[in-house]
DNA sequence: CTACTAAGAGGATCTTAGCGT
DNA sequence: ACGCTAAGATCCTCTTAGTAG
């Protein structure tokens, strides 16, 4: 078991992630990921970063699969990009987004996140 | 703050360990480590891990700085590479070294370790 | 002795295009 | 849709040799 057998199984769990929206996700191509999941590439540790951001692991998990432990602030860069993309709020119409609404929404994605996304976002 | 200077800091922490012997462990040239304190060049997974296994650190602290408890079983990767060495037991002269040697000596040279190092082993 | 640097060789990575399911 | 695979271009890494404190 090696990061691109960690990745595979996370990735799949979300039903709706696909290599190449992962892919976009992290600005690499969809055959990059498929690489990184055979072990045949090695992600700089800027994008293995991010990939641990956005399953909410550590990066031990993903190197070596010990300290197991969820990280404390999960899904928060997915999240906030989320919030980045002014279609989803009202708020943002006017092209402003307080604090306050920002943390609120956190709330409920990480949640739904949390869920397995049953919903959509 | 990123890996290289934290790298940077653990060696730093041992008074007799040069970028030198350092890369010596890891089978890599002294200026290498160099590049790597100087956030030049990023280490494959594999050194990346037996660093964090030689100072007794998580991945994550390494790359982030967070997640900095020390891990488990500290320093065991460099302690078993000393047993490895018949040179520091009369127990190994004939090629033999039990498990209760090997678990008494790892203790031992775990808490000289942990002292920094104060004495030659 | 220690640490850093430039240069080149060698190796790794990423993408595009294509294949197969 | 999905995922995997060559191929080449590009980028990155590592070492040697040299410099300097």
């Amino acid at each position: 078991m090696k990061f691109g057998d960690r990745l595979k199984e996370l990735r799949k769990k979300r039903t709706d992630l696909s290599q190449k929206k992962f892919g976009e996700y992290l600005g690499l191509a969809e055959s990059t990921i498929s690489m990184y999941e055979q072990n045949r590439r090695e992600p700089d540790y800027e994008t293995l970063i991010k990939i641990a951001d956005f399953f909410g692991v550590t990066v031990d998990f993903l190197l070596r699969g010990e300290s197991k432990e969820t990280q404390e602030k999960v899904y928060t860069e997915e999240a906030k990009k989320i919030l980045n993309d002014p279609k989803f709020f009202i708020a943002a119409r006017d092209g402003k987004v307080t604090d306050e609404i920002v943390d609120a929404a956190l709330e409920i994605i990480v949640e739904q996140l949390k869920e397995g996304r049953k919903k959509k976002i």
